[in-house]
DNA sequence: CCGGAACGCC
């Protein structure tokens, strides 16, 4: 009560300048039971003071407070003093209650630059609301609203998040024109912006020109440059810029991808001697850096010296044991998890692909997380159901995955794609087709994902001329820039058709050049056309990019050994030989249950059942011809399971 | 006393 007593002279005292933070108060809650206080002693508020306390309604908990103190206001008819209103539209939509601010904005009598700034702004935070920041913008400019820094910094953030490029280098534009083009907050944006939107080079361009660099538009330009983030890095440090949490949030991103183990190291080090490890984001991202490097020791090592664990802690864990081939250890994490923290979209996302990809997790496990997942109310989250859908059908069980799309109400693109690729996996291309033709129905825009599952549908269905349709579409109409792998696609496509000339001009047309498996691709096709004209101008190709490359040698020789020139085959090996070129061993991996997992390699004689196991592949391949030549005469259909009992009891090999 | 810019767990 004395410190209230103390509090509550200070602020009535009414002393210029005392800020939220000088008040004394840590949260919204004692700010608010201070400002109760004061009001029950007969203290009425000024519009300072009110302005004050409604910052404090911005965490935690203090929404509830913050429409207390709204009507209040609206009591002392202080809803007119332009810093209470501003204050008020930046408190309601912060909780997301746009209707809200917009109701306080319209009934100011009095605007000014902030309050229209607090709005956009509003608008501008992630979500469905950026055209409407644009709108608003839009209209400042028509009715002669003055612009700021803070202003263009807004509207051309909105056009980030919209993906809206044309917008935004307007928006661009006219800052330059009013002399706001160069200042540091608008650069910076301007910086996120174009790499949304793609134009990285763009991006580049505004960070060389700026002459005054903060330290965010270094950590931008580290974060969107993931091959010169730590040179960047080290150019910030020579430039007097010191770095803070996010900084080292987005370099350690970088290296993480780039698997720029050594360097990963040394920044370790140096959160280490400036002491941000204390700070439980850099920590977060070193345990997924280390899982990336594929060290689960080290990750594990520093997730455990943590002295508060957050779910992004734990998140980053299981989705390093689930990427590292770990998927029990991963599952086993997520009881622990579960048990100290609130779990999320992203723990269930990594729990779910670790059981989808673990043979040996009974998919009973699989069903127990599903019930998790709504039990925490996760069931209508995109990302969840895709992965929900995705578990289900690497794990063979389409049906769950139809189920779980059709109970999914938000149908994002993300759920389309999910049960498009699960019956592309399965090989169902007729559904494949299907389902694609429903996504189009309802208007869902394809994504690159979607458009490779239903070209390699098209092309396994002989569809060829609608797979071509669909290309040229994907690129034209949709601006999806095509892949390594969609050219793959389209040249196996039109390979496995004859098409030959048509996929050489395609080949030919992939800007920046074809990538190895594009190439190796149509090699292929040449090889089962006989096409050796073809395939040798493919080979040299392929040969000058990667000399040492075995596959394109192997094909190069099938194809010759084909068409019976043993000559040209002799060559290629003793070429290869020359050039110390190996082919790699490809293995097989056998789980048996009783003593583990087995490798073997074509050839190999190693193991101690070798001869037994030569047998019965024998036997088996023998089985498979003889059940091939029934399948064609008719003689079977349906259940080949059946069939292949009876005669193996024929063969009297029961076992 | 009010408005803006960077990041991580899918």
């Amino acid at each position: 009560m004395k410190l209230l007593l103390l509090l509550l002279s200070r602020l009535v005292a009414g002393t210029k300048n005392r800020g939220a933070k000088s008040t004394g108060f840590q949260k919204s809650e004692d700010a608010l039971c201070f400002a109760l206080e004061m009001h029950l002693r007969g203290v009425v508020f000024d519009a300072v003071t009110y302005t004050t306390v409604l910052a404090f309604c911005l965490d935690h908990e203090g929404f509830l407070f913050g429409l207390q103190l709204h009507s209040l206001i609206v009591k002392f008819g202080l809803d007119n003093e332009v810093f209470v209103g501003n204050a008020l539209i930046t408190m309601y939509s912060r909780w997301w209650h746009l209707g809200e601010a917009r109701r306080v904005f319209d009934e100011m009598q009095n605007k000014d630059l902030v309050s229209w700034n607090a709005m956009l702004s509003g608008y501008t935070q992630e979500g469905n609301y950026g055209l409407e920041a644009i709108r608003a913008f839009i209209e400042m400019v028509r009715q002669g609203i003055r612009l700021d820094h803070v202003s263009f910094t807004s509207a051309i953030s909105a056009c980030g998040h919209e993906g809206n490029l044309g917008v935004g280098k307007q928006i661009h534009g006219l800052s330059l024109k009013m002399g706001y083009g160069n200042h540091v907050s608008v650069a910076n944006v301007l910086m996120s912006t174009y790499s949304k939107c793609d134009v990285a080079s763009d991006a580049k361009l505004v960070f060389d020109r700026m002459h005054d660099r903060n330290v965010i538009s270094w950590t931008t330009m580290i974060s969107l440059s993931e091959e010169d983030a730590v040179s960047l890095f080290c150019q910030m440090r020579l430039d007097g810029v010191y770095p803070n949490e996010v900084t080292f949030i987005g370099l350690l991103h970088a290296i993480s991808i780039k698997k720029f183990v050594k360097e990963g190291r040394t920044i370790h080090g140096f959160c280490i001697k400036t002491n941000f490890v204390s700070e439980l984001n850099v920590c977060n991202s070193l345990v997924t850096m280390y899982a990336k490097f594929e060290s689960m020791q080290e990750s594990k090592k520093v997730f455990e010296e943590l002295n508060y664990k957050e779910i992004i802690s734990w998140n980053a864990l299981i989705s390093g044991y689930a990427q590292n081939g770990l998927p029990q250890v991963a599952f086993h994490t997520f009881f622990l998890a579960i048990k100290e923290s609130k779990p999320n979209q992203y723990t269930f996302g990594s729990v779910l692909s670790a059981i989808g990809a673990a043979e040996d997790i009974s998919l009973k496990h699989g069903q127990r997380c599903h019930s998790h997942i709504i039990k925490y109310g996760l069931d209508t989250d995109p990302i969840v159901c895709a992965a929900l859908l995705d578990m289900y059908a690497k794990r063979g069980s389409i049906s769950e995955s139809q189920r779980v799309f059709d109970e999914t109400s938000e149908r994002r693109e993300i759920a389309w794609t999910a049960i498009i690729s699960a019956y592309a996996r399965h090989g169902d291309y007729e559904s494949v087709m299907i389902w694609f033709k429903k996504m189009e129905n309802e208007g869902i825009r394809p994504d690159s994902i979607t458009f490779l599952s239903i070209l390699t549908g098209c092309g396994r269905k002989g569809m060829v001329d609608m797979g071509r349709q669909l290309f040229d579409s994907m690129v034209k109409d949709y601006q999806i820039e095509a892949s390594p792998e969609h050219y793959s696609c389209m040249v196996d496509m039109l390979g496995r058709a004859g098409r030959l000339e048509e996929a050489e001009e395609l080949v030919s047309q992939i800007p920046g050049g074809p990538v190895l498996s594009v190439l190796q691709s149509l090699l292929g096709a040449c090889r089962i056309h006989g096409n050796v004209e073809m395939g040798e101008r493919v080979a040299n190709v392929l040969l000058e990019m990667e000399p040492k490359e075995s596959g394109s040698y192997v094909l190069m020789s099938n194809l010759y050994a084909e068409k019976g020139d043993w000559e040209k085959v002799a060559k290629i090996r003793k070429g290869m030989r020359e050039k110390g070129v190996k082919k790699e061993v490809g293995f097989s991996w056998v789980d048996v249950d009783i003593d583990g997992l087995h490798g073997f390699s074509s050839g190999d004689q190693s193991h101690p059942k070798s001869k037994e196991i030569f047998r019965m592949a024998e036997c088996l391949g023998s089985e498979m011809k003889y059940l091939r030549e029934k399948k064609r005469e008719g003689q079977i259909n349906g259940n080949v399971i059946l069939y292949r009992t009876e005669i193996l009891e024929n063969l009297n090999m029961g076992d």
